[in-house]
RNA sequence: GGGCGCUUAGCUCAGCUGGUUCAGAGCGUCUGCCUUACAAGCAGAGGGUCGGGGGUUCGAAUCCCUCAGCGCCCACCA
């Protein structure tokens, strides 16, 4: 009777139906006079891979976007990638470098023809992946950021921001990656707890006339076995002492004042530098001794120009020494350090060395130690920025989800430095900025948006009418990846090169953004910089911030640790629908996830679950003039005022952006409610068939079902509603209508819920006095009884009678729910020891349930402050408990 | 060093402005069932005094203080 089989298989469903979206482009959206709901994709890299937290990220989007498109809205979802220009220029190097290929063997264009290669050949694979996810993202207008109308946008704003004065260049201590060659932001250095060394370094006093002090200063003067005075400096990178150009002391520390004004020598290189004195120099560290190598730390260089020192770099851009290092040069700077500390040690110099705990600064992508390093970088000023995008976060024009990071967002604008934008990369936007000379030989800057531009720019400024573009040097550098995703929302929409276009103007500002809080400077921020800049809006209304995915011991996923389970793996054991349900189920929002392979088990099963209840129904024999039970019609009533609740709670939940909530409220509507209580309600006895109202009316709620769960679970459900009645081609349960709450009046779940905790209490009775369930009991009532619910307990509690205003049996069981005793009289004789030792247990918990409500109760301030209404209830649970007790002690005394 | 957050059942978490949704959910556990949709299942049961201490209040998981532990972000004393 029943051609579906006993088990939902997702790999026979899953393809067929997102072909069939494709096919029918249920997915494409173009501006109509709907109301828009669009979600930007945050770009994943263009040669990444799908991981966890990309397959949480993207549920997410997709249940939001698949409701808005149910809701009757006009949903777009555009997916794109992100040339990700270190992670990708990182991985091409690796390439080449395992063909033998150095990077500064090939010129630049040779370089980009490889990354291209690479581009294309692993790009886009992530797209692919989240296919099979059910990704319902608009396939059609697929970008990158590298794409033509995203690189014309970048370079568009990079001069627009040139011409406002918002981007200068200028000399800073960045953050060198020695690896690649580049400068990186502080925003993608990340530190590392490491057990270093604490080098005490012999600083010898220049034209030391041996004479030195007596008295109190002596106890704190080094001297070595000569009598020659020396100061010790503490520090943990002692190869860097070729670049020191000054020792600094705190004016104020008393152990130091004997070298004021002195000079002293740098250890090993024998150079003469003054001792200089700055409060920032810690008294309590080290000895209070500071060496200054302004070339290589930040707050050297900030005491180097203010005290006009100068600056020695004494490194390569790949972090080997260079000449003014020597005898080192050519060596790197971590083998220098060991070299220096043994020729140190050789000299004398090295007083003791100490096992130190330092942080030390990596690149977060070559995973290289950064080195402080001095260059020539393109800054975009950002107090501007931090002016315009503070207020509408902080006035919830833009909401964040969780509201927490609100303050982090705060703190992180107040205290905003300016945005280093030049990379020392090629794969990426290169700066649109030209070099020349002028007519009387002057460096002179050009920024165009074209060579052909720059060029007519630099024959006027330059006042050379004969330039030619031959004579223009582009600048090397390319721009930051996120200086390009920062206009992200803006530039798939084409607003840059096309402000005020038919799509820019529907589709933005976009409803929801879904991204992790790790980026909320690098992109979150500056997007709402870039939207207010460019657009005068917000890019987004809500942000919504997952957590982080980890495993079940609460450790980061990690290709290192091994414990990332592959998400396509975890598709085709569990399918795509349960794969989706087991993150969603543990993903409230902000928090991390516990991510555990049983959570997916609990998706899978419940996807078995809800196709099995659909056998059941489909199985059913109609049979169109039988009347309807009256336990159908109990049923019908109530489950549809219980789907409404749920509807009224998911809306809810949604709008709360508690998606974990409300699919564990469809869930348990699903499982719970529909398939436990109401199927077996309604179920027709074996062999029967079942009346035409009963059957329509199943469907009708089965229908309303699949719609509420197909956001979580888009496949099954889209199988499952082609199965339920005929449908035209191309009609897709993804624009069924989402069912909303009427708000029907929902007294008969109060009803129900009565007669379900009494069908509770006879199968209790089963299971205690162990009586099979095929055994027909009877139900005695000790009290009324609502006649309307009789067919729901008779039918479910397999009885054959419901009595009402019985007396007591002392031998039946006997169970309480609320202040009503039932009795089911039992043919076996009842076990009277245990039974009394039951109720003695009952009693003694009531009676003392009775004594904290007298007490609360007799307490007068108690009842003179407390509201009514609560003393009212507190006497109530007393009668309650009182009219308990007393039948309980009657059974008591009946069984003794 | 600065900031934010967390601590409730074995696990993962809900509990909004203090009092009938106040001690909850899911998972796990235990018991009994292969009952003709589903053992990827059904039925039933047990389990926490809400991190410790103090305070406010008639009343505190909920508000305040404090201690302890954990996590994250920012800064970086060489």
């Amino acid at each position: 009777m029943n051609e579906l089989a006993p088990k939902y298989s997702p790999s026979e469903v899953e393809d067929k139906w997102y072909a069939y979206w494709m096919e029918h482009k249920l997915f494409h959206s173009e501006p109509d006079d709907r109301q828009p709901y669009t979600i930007v994709i945050p770009p994943p890299n263009v040669t990444g891979v799908l991981h966890m937290g990309h397959m949480l990220n993207n549920t997410i989007q997709d249940i939001l976007v698949r409701r808005a498109r149910m809701e009757g809205k006009n949903a777009l979802w555009v997916p794109g990638t992100d040339h990700a220009s270190i992670a990708t220029e990182t991985k091409v190097i690796a390439k080449l470098a395992s063909q033998g290929i150095k990077k500064t063997d090939l010129t630049r264009e040779q370089f980009l023809v490889h990354a291209w290669d690479w581009t294309k050949t692993h790009g886009g694979i992530i797209l692919q992946q989240l296919r099979k996810l059910g990704a319902s993202c608009d396939w059609d207008r697929t970008a990158f950021t590298m794409d033509e109308r995203r690189s014309e946008s970048v370079v568009k704003v990079f001069c627009d921001l040139y011409n406002k004065g918002y981007i200068y260049r200028g000399l800073r201590m960045v953050n060198w990656d020695p690896a690649n060659r580049t400068a990186i932001s502080d925003d993608e250095v990340f530190f590392v707890d490491e057990k270093s060394k604490l080098y005490y370094l012999r600083y010898y006093l220049a034209d030391d006339d041996f004479t030195g002090e007596t008295g109190a200063e002596e106890e704190v003067v080094h001297r070595d076995a000569e009598g020659r005075r020396y100061a010790v400096v503490a520090t943990t990178r002692p190869e860097t002492i070729m670049g020191d150009t000054a020792m600094c002391i705190n004016p104020k520390d008393p152990k130091n004042q004997w070298l004021k004004g002195k000079r002293v020598i740098v250890p090993l290189v024998g150079r003469e530098i003054p001792v200089i004195e700055d409060r920032y120099v810690e008294i309590d560290f080290g000895t209070g001794c500071l060496k200054v190598t302004p070339a290589h730390d930040k707050n050297d260089y900030m005491l180097g120009k203010k005290h006009n020192l100068e600056t020695i770099d004494i490194f390569n851009e790949d972090g080997t020494v260079n000449e003014c290092g020597a005898p080192y040069t050519g060596l790197d700077r971590f083998e220098v350090r060991e070299r220096i500390a043994k020729d140190l040690a050789a000299a004398g110099m090295l007083e003791k060395v100490e096992d130190y705990d330092n942080k030390v600064g990596f690149s977060e992508r070559t995973k290289v130690a950064i080195e402080p390093r001095l260059s020539t970088q393109w800054f975009v000023s950002m107090k501007h920025f931090a002016e315009i995008s503070l207020k509408p976060v902080m006035d919830d024009i833009i909401s964040f989800v969780p509201e927490k990071y609100k303050t982090t967002y705060r703190i992180w604008l107040e205290n905003i430095q300016d945005w280093c934008i030049s990379r020392q990369l090629w794969w990426g936007h290169r700066i649109p900025a030209y070099y020349y000379k002028d007519k009387d030989g002057n460096n002179m800057t050009v920024v165009a948006e074209t060579i052909e531009a720059a060029v007519e720019k630099a024959r006027v400024d330059g006042g050379r009418p004969d330039l030619q573009a031959s004579d223009l040097t582009q600048d090397p550098d390319a721009l930051d990846t996120w200086f390009s995703s920062w206009l992200w929302p803006i530039t798939l929409f084409d607003g840059i090169l096309n402000p005020g276009n038919k799509e820019i103007n529907y589709y933005y500002p976009t409803a929801t953004l879904v991204t992790g809080p790790d980026i909320i400077f690098f992109w979150v921020a500056r997007m709402i910089m870039a939207g207010y800049e460019y657009v005068g809006k917000q890019p987004f209304d809500n942000v919504y911030f997952t957590g982080i995915v980890r495993d079940a011991i609460g450790r980061k996923m990690s290709k290192q640790l091994g414990n990332s389970p592959d998400p396509l793996d975890l598709i085709a054991t569990y399918g795509a629908d349960g794969v989706r349900m087991g993150l969603m189920l543990a993903a409230p929002a902000g928090n991390d996830i516990m991510y555990d392979d049983k959570l997916c088990e609990q998706g899978r099963n419940f996807c078995n679950k809800i196709w099995n209840a659909f056998r059941l129904v489909k199985g059913w024999e109609v049979d169109d003039k039988a009347a309807q039970p009256e336990v159908a019609a109990i049923a019908a009533r109530w489950f549809e005022a219980a789907l409404d609740a749920a509807l009224e709670e998911v809306a809810d939940q949604f709008a709360k952006f508690r998606l974990n909530e409300a699919l564990m409220t469809v869930y348990k509507l699903f499982r719970d409610e529909f398939s436990s209580w109401y199927l077996e309600m309604v179920k027709p006895a074996y062999g029967c068939p079942v009346d035409g109202k009963t059957y329509a009316q199943t469907i009708a709620f089965f229908d309303k079902l699949l719609r509420m769960l197909h956001p979580f679970m888009p496949f099954i459900t889209e199988e499952l509603w082609q199965h339920l009645a005929e449908r035209a081609d191309g009609e897709s349960i993804m624009y069924a209508e989402m069912p909303k709450a009427v708000g029907l009046d929902r007294s008969i779940i109060g009803l129900v819920d009565l007669a379900k905790e009494i069908v509770t209490g006879v199968r209790g009775v089963r299971a205690q006095k162990n009586i099979a369930s095929k055994e027909v009991l009877t139900l005695n009532v000790i009290g009324g009884f609502d006649a309307r619910i009789t067919p729901v307990v008779v039918k479910l509690a397999n009885l054959d009678a419901v009595n009402s205003d019985c007396a007591k049996d002392p031998a039946a069981a006997s169970f309480l729910v609320g202040t009503t005793e039932y009795n089911v009289p039992l043919a076996s004789t009842i076990d009277v020891p245990a039974e009394i030792a039951r109720l003695e247990k009952e009693i003694a918990y009531l009676e003392g349930f009775k004594r904290t409500v007298e007490k609360k109760l007799s307490n007068e301030r108690f009842v003179s402050n407390a509201p009514e209404a609560v003393v009212a209830n507190e006497r109530n649970k007393l009668s309650d408990a009182d009219s308990k007790l007393a039948a309980l002690r009657a059974n008591l005394a009946a069984l003794k």
